[in-house]
DNA sequence: AACTATTCATAAGG
DNA sequence: TCCTTATGAATAGTT
C-alpha cells in the first residue's frame, strides 16, 4: 500500500484516472452544495462541466435561471454604486446625463436578455426589445462622435457636437 | 462533550450557529469546487447567496457569465435533442439554424453588456457592440416575419445601416 | 478565532 | 463500475 489520500493539487495528466477522481469528486461537491442550502438556507447553483463536456447541475432554487438572474441583478447593482460619475473630465449636465441613461439602458437590455430567450418572445416583446436595442444603437452613434481613442474622428451621422 | 460532526440534515434554526456554519461550509465548498476544477479540468461555475443575501461566487474559467452561456447553448441544443420538431408548423431546416443563431447571439450580447459598461468603450468595441445589436435587430426583424402570436403581421422599417 | 474529537470524503487497490 | 479500507480532510461542538 503506498500513501493514500494525498492530493497534488494540480492536473490529473492520466486520462483514466482524471475520469474516476472527477466522478467521485463531483458527486462529492454536490452533496456538500446541497447541504449548505438546506442546512444554512443558502441559495446554491453549481454547473459542472467535465473535460469530456458533459453538464451537470444543481440549483436549490427552481431554476439555475432564476439565481443567475438574481446573480446578474446583483452584479448590476454593485455596478451602479461603485462607479458614480467616474471618468469626469469634459462633463457638463447634460453629459452626465447621456451617461446615465447609457448605463440604464445597458442593464435593461442585459436584463432582458437574461431573463427571456427571444425564441420565447412574442410580437409584443419582440417590438420592445427591438425599439430597447435601436435606442441603444442610437446612443452608441452619438458616443462614437464623443470620443475617439483610435486617434481619428469617427463619422457622424447624429449631432456633430463633441465635447 | 456530545456528539460531535454528526449532521442532521435539516436547516439550522439558531441563527447564529447557522452563520457559523454557513462560514465553514462555504469556503469548503469553495476549496472543492476549485480543486475539481484544477484536478480533473472541468468548467465549474459557483453561486452563493447566504441567508443573509450576501453573494459568493467562483468559477474555474475567467466569468460567471461564460460558463452560463454555455450552460445555456447546452440546454437548447439539449431541447432541439429532445423536442424534435414540437412548434412545427412552417419549419424548415432554415428555421431551425436561425434559432439557434439567436440563441448564441443572445449571450453574446448578454455577455458584453454585462462586462463592459458603454462609457468604458472604446471606438473598436462600440463598433463590435454595434454590429453585434444590428445583427440581433436582424434577427428580431427575421423572427417577426415567422411569427405574429397576436395576429397582425409586423412592420420593419428601421435599418440602422451605417456606422 | 482556535482547538480537537469525530465524521466524512476519497485515493488506491481489488 | 462498484466495493473496501487506510488515510487525509472537513467540520461540529467547545473554549
Amino acid at each position: 500500500m503506498s500513501k493514500r489520500g494525498r492530493v497534488q493539487l494540480r492536473r490529473i495528466e492520466d486520462k483514466t484516472s482524471r475520469q474516476v477522481r472527477f466522478s467521485k469528486r463531483r458527486s462529492g461537491l454536490f452533496k456538500k452544495a446541497f447541504e449548505l442550502a438546506v442546512l444554512c438556507d443558502a441559495e446554491v447553483a453549481l454547473l459542472v462541466f467535465s473535460p469530456g463536456g458533459k453538464l451537470y447541475e444543481y440549483s436549490s432554487s427552481s431554476r439555475i435561471e432564476k439565481t443567475y438572474s438574481r446573480y446578474k441583478q446583483f452584479m448590476s447593482v454593485e455596478k451602479d454604486a461603485n462607479n458614480v460619475n467616474v471618468n469626469e473630465d469634459a462633463d457638463n449636465m447634460q453629459n452626465n446625463c447621456e451617461d446615465s441613461s447609457n448605463s440604464n439602458i445597458l442593464s435593461d437590455i442585459a436584463h432582458w436578455f437574461t431573463s427571456r430567450n427571444i425564441d420565447q418572445m412574442g410580437a409584443a416583446e419582440l417590438d420592445q426589445l427591438q425599439a430597447v436595442l435601436m435606442e441603444a444603437l442610437r446612443r452608441i452613434k452619438f458616443k462614437k462622435t464623443q470620443v475617439s481613442p483610435t486617434g481619428r474622428a469617427l463619422d457622424l451621422n447624429e449631432d456633430p457636437e463633441d465635447n
